[in-house]
DNA sequence: TAGGATTGACTGGCTAGCCAATCAAGATGG
DNA sequence: CCATCTTGATTGGCTAGCCAGTCAATCCTA
């Protein structure tokens, strides 16, 4: 078989750990259902990874990459990138956006008792607060917003607070949270953050 | 046995539960690990407990409680008992509550696939939201606070970002997060939320 | 001695990983 | 041009381990 059959393997792997993942959720997750999803044997996956973690460690390595890539492509004038990414917590594109959350947050509830998940997140985290920074820092020097904000503070408590709110959200399966939170957010930070708001 | 037997034995397999939680974390607590800490055997846990289930959702009402009871507890005026409750989920009492904290979120991952977890933790999280929300409304009246705040709204904000602050904190890793964004929380939302601050 | 408390052995189900056998397809060579 | 060999892909069954829950027997204690 050719060069490509390898990665395409893989690439097919992934999308059925995503489609077992929010199906049965991150601590229901077996060989079988990802191998059930792939269409193909449970020994196939062994024969592809060597073991379930491997395949996960790669499966969250394949996911965030997604994330950070949808993150780097919004576009626009700083204050307009920073609210939506603020609406990314927002939006649920139905079922399967819930489901995906659902099965991440169970992933990352076990980072803390697995190195490498714990890296990759922590890398991730990383990437995308610099990010929302980067749009804190470019609206100073566009004169967007007041000079004296801590870009990297600011990033902090948008990220913990949208994060926390999807979480609760979750948790205790009431949807209105995030944007709760987005508007009070918008309200009592970014508001008060725009050049022109009184000091 | 009395009939203080009964309220004693069920006290002492949840501490025992608790003690077990933070060595083996939720996903790997097995009732023999109760057990152990209970210094009983494992078919006792079942004598009082029907099931696995039944033993944790006791064991969550048994913590929440404790939680509530805590932030009831604090005293002062409002403003400083805003700042006390969110100082709550900066401190560290050491490796222990940061295992606790480890575990409960693992709990709390997996309450969308358990009704009586959920309804439980949104039983807890209406108890807390309002008593945050009466700290603001009580500011609002002794006029600390301006008259122009939600109390609902920032009660969300507050909330959200502390124990999304927490949980990135904890999955990453990073235990800087919480006390970053307590931080950026009082510089951007309360100080000016404070009568005299300009509007 | 009666009844609740307690034990420890046992069962049944589930899962990750292993392995030997099979298959498909291309390479080799006479 | 066919037979053989090689190699990677794929299967299905097997195993060992783990865990919740059960149960009959035993131990207290009032």
């Amino acid at each position: 078989m050719g060069g490509e059959g390898q990665s395409e393997t893989r690439e097919a792997i992934m999308e059925a750990t995503y489609r077992a993942l929010c199906d049965h959720g991150y601590a229901s997750l077996t060989m079988q259902n990802i191998a059930d999803e792939f269409g193909k044997s449970k020994g196939l996956l062994h024969y592809h990874f060597d073991s379930k973690e491997e395949l996960l460690v790669a499966f969250i390595d394949y996911l965030l990459a997604g994330f950070e890539d949808d993150i780097a492509s919004i576009e626009g004038p700083p204050d307009e990138r920073l609210a939506a990414f603020i609406e990314r917590f927002v939006v649920a594109n139905g079922d399967e956006r819930r489901a995906l959350h659902l099965a991440l947050l169970e992933l990352r509830a076990q980072a803390p008792f697995n190195d490498r998940f714990r890296d990759q997140l922590a890398r991730s985290d990383a990437i995308v607060r610099a990010a929302v920074a980067d749009m804190v820092d470019e609206g100073i020097t566009t004169g967007v917003f007041r000079a004296d904000t801590d870009p990297d503070a600011l990033a902090r408590v948008v990220l913990a607070a949208m994060d926390g709110a999807r979480m609760r959200g979750l948790t205790i399966g009431d949807d209105t949270y995030p944007a709760a939170v987005r508007d009070a957010l918008i309200t009592y930070v970014l508001d008060d953050l725009l050049v022109g708001a009184a000091e």
